[in-house]
RNA sequence: GCGGGUAUGGCGGAAUCGGCAGACGCGCCGGAUUUAGGAUCCGGUGGGCAACCGUGUGGGUUCAAGUCCCACUACCCGCACCA
């Protein structure tokens, strides 16, 4: 009985499959469950052993809701656009909708032959020209609602891939597709205005049920910060604005920043004495990787900008102006009052250029280091004597806004999504260009707009996209006024379609329009959405933004789409590093279920140790579970209609509670160790009956679902 | 630098409320079975001959601390010249 796990695990899946055992009603007098896990990307490498973990967890919760009589609620599909397919489709020689074609195929037959419990009569894939129709929609109704513009600005670039990358795609200064640097590059680029959306996305957060470490992790992404612009006027004539969170320090201000970059230097390019040595900095600093910004360059640098002065606008005092990549262009207003007295950065420039310190908090030793703590303000006139932070700000802010001078002022880390990419296998942008028009959006009664067949889709060299080849595909009429004009041939970043995909899943054949109103009343909020950390600040903030503006318009009945969040740890090599095809640690999945059966796999997954953190992965413990298992299969051979003993039977109910409990709060580690120490318990008392064996194989069954209907099948 | 996390046998990890530390599994040791190996089953297994000592380090609270408080160390993750 024991070696014929292959044959068994065949004959349910069948089954399963036949009697629909695992599809979804739309019977809205049920409770719900709504179960979601991150849609796998197709890669043609196969299940890797963390898919298989982090379905395995959710699984078993949904299995649970289903005995517990929910209407579960339990998707698949794929997440199948973006630079992986494509530059493989390239080594090999084919078309990225076959390859993509076939990795589907192969990766459903792996998820079958695992077992989970996915409803298949859901699948969506966001290649599907029926599916993106609605991503492409969805892009036009931001559009619509102002939440889409151009703009040519300093990006990140990948020299490697050939596309622009987004900030959450380029973290750390790496590609997050090739790993290799990302250079700055000037570039006319599509945004999606997600900063529209910080507070919204911060204010959500109250309301969800996130680990308290991913809330914190998208709260630092999103960075928000209060304080207050302040206009300087400069000896040209113009008014030069900065952020700043202490508008406090006002009066110890002694310099001014701007980033090289900034507009005004080359404004005043006339007016400048040094323009020569300036352009030579800031051509210094774009070469630059970030890596050589933020490690390596400790030491402040910067040029004098000379013949340009501004004044400190309450107390009138001049002060010079400098150029330094300590200052960004991308955050505030790309220019700094300096306040070295009290700031590390400011301070470490006026040592160096030598430059004048002027305390205006007390409490520190301002000849020895930069004071950032609270004190009692000095040397600041109306501001003297206050001792409390909050308070001198909340005073300064009301100065400035009463003198006209400055305002209040919010600012994000988070910057605007870069949302084009100049490569083939994505959603074409639905925008045309007119001469006369200007940019016009495809009509919606034209969605999907296809991507074109196209024999060659390497990225062109110009930075054009491979669809600018095509005559036919940019050649197009105006909507509006229909004269000629051209389409935009820049496709959508891989994260569009997963931004809204757990909304499709519920009406996924709807060609009305994306999501039944309905369906989406009774099935949202997602119940709980389990994933990898990995994502918290992309994929869920992207998804969260779209979702929130659908609410917004309207368009959906939540403004969260998530209402519960959890994330697996991730499995490593048995060598305890993280598993890579270089240091030869992988482990196939699929191999572990050959030699051992589903079962053995998932109940391996769940217990190799705490499900939120990562553990190595080691092939004699999966022997372990291999032993645990066929020592329950066995129990068939001890059923007698001798009752157990009382002693057992307490342990019975004990495991009933602690299985049932720990499935709630993922500890399913030590759900299975309840498991191992009953069937230890079982055989040494020597029998059992038939009804408390089925009691042992429902608890768990949430794990090792074949195993169960080999019971079944063993009774009958 | 900022934010978050982790630290318990040879290994992965248990310990729900401050109450017998090391559940469960792996590994290892011994035994049974076997021509042998593998597989399986049974028993043992924190350290120390012992008194005793043991949850990263140093203090503290308590009848009682892996668990609470203070100070530190190491490692991991995220962000990072964010004004």
């Amino acid at each position: 009985m024991k070696n014929d796990f292959n044959q068994t695990e065949a004959k349910w899946q069948n089954k399963w499959k036949d009697c629909k055992a695992f599809e979804a009603s739309d019977d809205f007098t049920k409770p719900k469950f709504y179960g979601l896990i991150e849609f796998p990307y197709p890669s043609g490498t196969g299940m890797h052993v963390g898919h298989i973990k982090a379905y395995s967890g959710l699984e078993a919760i949904c299995r649970k809701r289903r005995m517990q009589g929910y209407n579960v609620l339990f998707p698949i599909g794929f997440d199948a656009f973006g630079l992986p397919t494509e530059n493989s489709a390239i080594k090999l020689g084919i078309h990225p909708r076959t390859l993509t074609n076939r990795n589907i195929a192969k990766f459903t037959e792996q998820l079958n032959r695992v077992g989970f419990s996915f409803d298949w009569s859901r699948v969506v894939d966001t290649t599907d020209p029926d599916y993106y129709k609605w991503t492409q929609w969805i892009f036009l109704k931001m559009f619509e609602n102002g939440l889409v513009f151009r703009d040519t600005t300093l990006v990140n670039y990948c020299p490697n891939c050939r596309v622009v990358l987004s900030n959450e795609d380029s973290q750390g200064g790496k590609c997050d597709i090739c790993h290799s640097d990302v250079i700055q590059k000037s570039k006319d680029v599509w945004y999606l205005r997600i900063t529209a959306y910080a507070d919204k996305l911060l204010q959500g957060l109250d309301g969800v049920d996130y680990p308290a470490n991913i809330k914190q992790m998208q709260e630092n992404w999103i960075g928000r910060s209060a304080g207050a612009f302040v206009s300087f006027k400069l000896s040209v004539g113009e008014e030069l604005c900065i952020y700043t969170t202490r508008p406090d320090t006002l009066f110890g201000v002694t310099f001014m920043v701007m980033a090289p970059e900034h507009p005004v230097i080359e404004k005043y390019a006339a007016k400048i004495g040094n323009m020569d040595e300036i352009r030579a900095y800031r051509e210094n600093c774009s070469k630059k990787t970030e890596f050589e910004r933020t490690q390596l360059v400790k030491e402040k640098t910067g040029v004098k900008i000379e013949g340009l002065i501004a004044v400190n606008p309450v107390n009138g005092k001049e002060i010079p102006i400098y150029i330094s990549d300590y200052v960004m262009m991308g955050y505030g207003t790309g220019a700094i009052m300096a306040v070295p007295a009290h700031d590390e950065r400011d301070y470490e420039f006026a040592r160096k250029f030598g430059i004048d310190i002027i305390e205006v908090i007390k409490g520190g030793d301002i000849s020895n280091q930069a004071y950032t703590g609270d004190g009692e303000m000095v040397n600041s006139g109306f501001l003297d004597g206050l001792t409390n932070k909050k308070d001198s700000i909340k005073k300064a802010i009301s100065a400035l806004e009463e003198k006209g001078i400055g305002e209040e002022g919010v600012q994000y880390k988070m910057k605007d999504w870069a949302f084009n990419r100049q490569r083939y296998w994505g959603e074409p942008i639905p925008i045309i260009y007119c001469n006369k028009c200007g940019m016009v959006p495809v009509p919606y009664d034209e969605l999907p707009l296809k991507l074109p067949p196209l024999e060659n889709f390497e990225p062109g060299t110009d930075g054009e996209s491979p669809l600018a080849r095509i005559d036919s595909f940019v050649n197009c009429k105006c909507p509006k006024c229909g004269g000629d004009a051209r389409r935009e041939t820049d496709i959508m970043p891989q994260w569009a379609g997963s931004s809204w995909y757990f909304l499709r899943y519920l009406d996924p054949h709807n060609d009305k329009c994306f999501c039944d109103t309905e369906k989406m009343k009774y099935w949202m909020p997602v119940d709980w959405y389990n994933g990898g950390m990995e994502h918290v600040t992309r994929h869920m903030i992207y998804s969260r933004f779209w979702h929130r503006f659908l609410y917004d318009i309207g368009c959906v009945n939540t403004p969260e789409p998530y209402s519960k969040r959890t994330a697996q740890g991730m499995i490593l090599g048995s060598d305890g590093e993280k598993m890579s095809k270089s240091r030869g640690n992988v482990v196939d999945p699929l191999d572990v279920v050959d030699l051992y059966g589903a079962d053995v796999l998932r109940t391996y997954v769940l217990f190799m140790g705490d499900y939120g953190q990562s553990a190595p992965w080691s092939d004699s413990s999966v022997k372990g579970c291999k032993r645990f298992l066929d020592r329950v299969a066995d129990l068939t051979e001890i059923v007698s209609g001798k009752g157990v003993t009382p002693q057992l039977e307490r342990s019975f109910h004990k495991a009933v509670k602690k299985v049932t409990d720990d499935i709630e709060s993922m500890k399913f580690n030590t759900a299975i160790a309840c498991l191992m120490s009953l069937t230890n318990e079982i055989y040494s008392v020597g029998h059992l009956t038939s009804d408390e064996l089925k009691v042992f194989i429902k608890l768990l069954s949430v794990r090792a679902p074949y195993l169960r209907g080999n019971q079944r099948a063993a009774r009958r």
